[in-house]
RNA sequence: UCCUCCUUAGCUCAGUUGGUUAGAGCACAUGACUGUUAAUCAUGGGGUCCUAGGUUCAAGUCCUAGAGGGGGAGCCA
């Protein structure tokens, strides 16, 4: 077989190579599907660098009919052949066979992914195939996009990249249950005199679990380097069975000195329409797919959060709009009680119809860091809500007065002697300073327009579920 | 964790009032067709009716428990 350079698909179909028509061009790729008679063949090619295929013409008088048989869907193969213009109508080029090389079979009877279309909840039970669907194709390169712009994003406003630990040694933000991290032998627990685990014997010598958020160590970055922003995974171990949540997800968390709850609003609607945007110019064919499968109005949904102000609204005046609806809730609604999905809802979707900005919630139903306002009563916190996937943000101003801060934590039953590293922040040079945290799955869930947060990460975590 | 619905061929689903040998489409195999577009047409093979009990002359169908999955809720991002 001649030794030709290969060319990725996504070149070939978008006009990338027309200097190689009417020459010999090699294409490597999975199978899709093999249609024809008994004098051609047509092989759907992919490589994976679109959601398009390549059409791969075989005339089968050139070629060996035991080899062409073992081509069926989901083989890979190595293919040298002339580009040409196509004669069908679908595509503009395609190649006409002249070598094929098989790299791996893969046997009809018992390759689960067929050309006709499957449920999500099957490719689910086979996530280690599935990104091998047009679907989950789609979904993963507009996950890798969003993620290759929330860096452009922030690295472009002279924000760090900064790490924050994975294992940690508090629950401070009460964000969930965590996942508990031990080397020590559950078989055989060391106690101490008066019965408990002895941590001491324990890899750190104390008691460390997965973090629930970088918020924290964050703010100690964005206290010195002035704008900081965590991207990195985070753990709840909360039996939350929904299509809202997993155990595992990824979470972006910019954190800025100086910020004040005002500009910390304005960063976060410009950094959501900068990723909606980015998504709209830089995938273009993954969202027209996963529009014309799943979501008619996909892309229309997402012009309109591009050009669209987002509503500012305090609290108060939520709870006014909500007495004043004339709606019946599940929950009744009245100052001071946290607000359900049915109350969200409605202020998004059916009375305002566009992302809201929630601020100044009451401090009682809120984190103990958040800043409290003159009226003693509501603290600076922010919720962006979404159409469809509710609470996509949770962010506020931080609480920078130190007094304030260690009686909030009192209040909530934190012991501000374990927390000293935290505390040195405000007892140092304390300045104003605001930050939030944006779910990356329900970013994508809005993006890609799926409704299933498990069918947004290449492998998902949730309870009772962690094959693959 | 709570409420609710579902589980029948590789996949998606029918299956009547509880009654003979459980069906269809797709997929797969074989064949037909001179360029197809999730090709088409013909023929064929393919079943632990989720699991364990129970009711009954008789259970895919009714009852109980369990497992897995979907939707809704709570917790949250």
């Amino acid at each position: 077989m001649k030794d030709l350079k290969r060319i990725e698909i996504i070149d070939l179909l978008q006009g990338k190579a027309d200097d190689q028509i009417e020459k010999e061009i090699c294409v490597k790729g999975w199978v899709r599907s093999k249609r024809g008679n008994k004098n051609i063949a047509f092989i759907a090619l992919n490589d994976g660098t679109i959601v398009h295929n390549i059409q791969v013409v075989v005339e089968l008088a050139q070629f060996d009919q035991d080899m062409i048989k073992r081509i069926t869907t989901g083989a890979s193969l190595r293919i040298n052949g002339k580009l040409v213009e196509s004669v069908g109508q679908e595509q503009n080029v395609e190649v006409q066979a002249t070598e094929i090389e098989i790299y791996g079979e893969a046997d009809p009877e018992t390759y689960p992914l067929q050309k006709k279309g499957h449920t999500l909840e099957f490719l689910r039970e086979i996530a280690h195939l599935r990104p091998r669907t047009n679907t989950f194709g789609a979904v993963f390169r507009i996950r890798h996009a969003m993620a290759f712009a929330i860096h452009k994003f922030y690295n472009d406003k002279r924000f760090f990249y900064w790490h924050s630990p994975l294992i940690t040694v508090s629950d401070a933000e009460g964000a969930g249950e965590m996942f508990q991290v031990t080397t020590l032998d559950l078989d055989n627990i060391p106690r101490t005199e008066n019965g408990k685990v002895d941590y001491s014997q324990d890899f750190y010598g104390r008691e460390t679990s997965l973090t629930v958020s970088g918020q924290l160590e964050g703010e100690l970055g964005a206290l010195s380097l002035g704008k900081i922003y965590t991207f990195g995974p985070t753990f709840r171990a909360e039996n939350s069975n929904t299509p809202r949540h997993l155990s595992e997800f990824w979470m972006i968390e910019p954190e800025m000195a100086f910020y004040e709850l005002e500009e910390n609003m304005n960063l976060a609607e410009e950094f959501i329409k900068y990723l909606v945007s980015y998504a709209l110019e830089n995938c273009k064919d993954d969202l027209e797919f996963l529009q014309s499968m799943y979501d008619k109005e996909l892309v229309e949904r997402l012009q309109h959060v591009v050009e669209t102000d987002f509503v500012r609204l305090k609290y108060t005046e939520a709870i006014t709009i909500l007495e004043a609806s004339n709606q019946k809730f599940e929950y009744p609604i009245s100052w001071g009680v946290d607000l359900q999905s049915e109350h969200e809802r409605y202020l998004v979707e059916k009375h305002f119809k566009k992302p809201v900005i929630l601020i100044d919630y009451p401090k009682e139903i809120k984190a103990f860091y958040m800043k409290e306002n003159a009226d003693g009563k509501t603290v600076r916190a922010m919720d962006v809500l979404f159409p469809k996937i509710g609470e996509i943000i949770g962010g506020s101003q931080r609480e920078d007065n130190m007094d304030k801060l260690v009686a909030r934590m009192k209040e909530v039953g934190i012991d501000p002697k374990d927390m000293k590293w935290y505390l040195d922040t405000r007892r140092f040079g304390s300045v104003p300073h605001s930050g939030f945290g944006l779910g990356f799955e329900r970013l994508l869930l809005f993006v890609t327009g799926m409704v299933n947060i498990r069918d947004v990460i290449p492998f998902p975590r949730t309870p009772k579920n962690a094959e693959f």
